[in-house]
DNA sequence: TTAGGGTTACAG
DNA sequence: CTGTAACCCTAA
């Protein structure tokens, strides 16, 4: 019980070769979420052991996952520190049941991931559980942002997420996809529906709505993004006619995104190439233009400081694409 | 091997 | 000094 590592008099204990501490690197914790994603929390040798996951993870132990698994969920859990486990959390029960689909998801356009965090001055005294039923699509939406899965999340991936979580309803597969459907009917995510190659290009489908893609050598992911928020074109009409091409379109949507202005005159200028190019044309620049944004995204997660930037640069981009292929429909 | 409790190092 | 993250120890 009582640990007693060394007398008191040599505390200056090394690891193994002068290593004072291996500070997880965001890489590693990425990759430890997408495994956390694919095996399940708890299954820390099998994670260790996928190749997709060994290399990042080469340097850390099943218990290094494990403790740092605790780590995040305990950072995520909003709560703030996690010595003394006075009350198990297990007594969040998820208790939004839509009788119908009365969750009026239309009011999550603001208010999304602000946390509440009233602990100013004196830490958690009279907060002793949180009672803070989650909502099941804000559980949704924190599920994909935690995860970060360059290709968004499954939902399968979701549901385990949330049941790593709390304690959820035996229905919560059913409740999941029809709160997932409603929200990305409303445009809070994009569903990637599939891959597809076509003349080289390769790249991916994303869907607001009901929409299939006839085109050469698809398959099915069903996975799901944030959708990125857009200034004013995301509810024009019109404007759904939008494309990229390649990486000369990226630079531009970066300086878009910088000064945050779209005007008129580029949508037009949009229209108009649009307008020359057949379908598999313009299938094939929204390939390309979400090969760039995985790049960028690839590039945010090797250098992990600036991965905020590039991400949402990656994303801006990922939204033109879509806006593309919906154009194809 | 994993889930926890417990300990040490480090940053504020 | 206090809280947090990385590490350690051990029962199951």
């Amino acid at each position: 019980m009582v640990q007693t590592p060394l007398p008191g008099k040599l505390k200056l204990v090394y690891r193994s070769m002068g290593a004072p501490k291996q500070k997880w690197r965001a890489e590693e914790e990425s990759a430890l979420k997408a495994g956390v994603a694919k095996h399940g929390a708890g299954k820390w040798s099998t994670i260790l052991r996928d190749p997709e996951f060994s290399t990042i993870l080469k340097l850390r132990s099943n218990v290094d996952l494990k403790d740092k698994w605790r780590n995040i969920n305990v950072a995520s859990s909003g709560l703030g520190s996690r010595q003394r486990v006075r009350l198990a959390p297990r007594r969040n029960q998820l208790v939004s049941q839509p009788k119908d689909n009365s969750v009026d998801l239309t009011a999550v356009d603001s208010d999304m991931d602000i946390e509440p965090l009233a602990v100013s001055g004196g830490t958690l005294q009279n907060a002793g559980f949180k009672t803070q039923i989650p909502r099941l699509d804000e559980l949704i939406v924190e599920a994909i942002t935690v995860l970060k899965e360059p290709r968004g999340s499954s939902r399968a991936a979701i549901a385990m997420y949330i049941e790593e979580k709390l304690v959820a309803p035996p229905n919560l597969e059913r409740l999941l996809a029809e709160n997932i459907k409603l929200l990305t009917d409303n445009r809070k995510l994009i569903k990637l529906v599939g891959c597809y190659e076509s003349s080289g290009a390769v790249g991916e489908l994303f869907l607001i709505s009901k929409a299939y893609w006839s085109g050469p050598k698809e398959y099915v992911k069903h996975q799901y993004r944030i959708a990125p928020s857009l200034p004013s074109f995301a509810t024009k009409k019109d404007s759904s006619l939008l494309l990229l091409e390649g990486k000369q379109k990226v630079s531009t949507i970066v300086e878009m995104n910088g000064t945050k202005v779209l005007t008129k005159a580029q949508i037009d200028a949009e229209l108009e190439k649009m307008r020359r190019m057949t379908a598999q044309e313009a299938a094939a620049a929204a390939a390309q233009a979400v090969a760039e944004a995985e790049a960028a995204i690839s590039d945010a997660e090797v250098a992990a400081r600036e991965a905020e930037d590039a991400e949402r640069d990656a994303e801006v981009a990922q939204a033109f694409a879509e806006a593309a292929m919906k154009a194809l429909k």
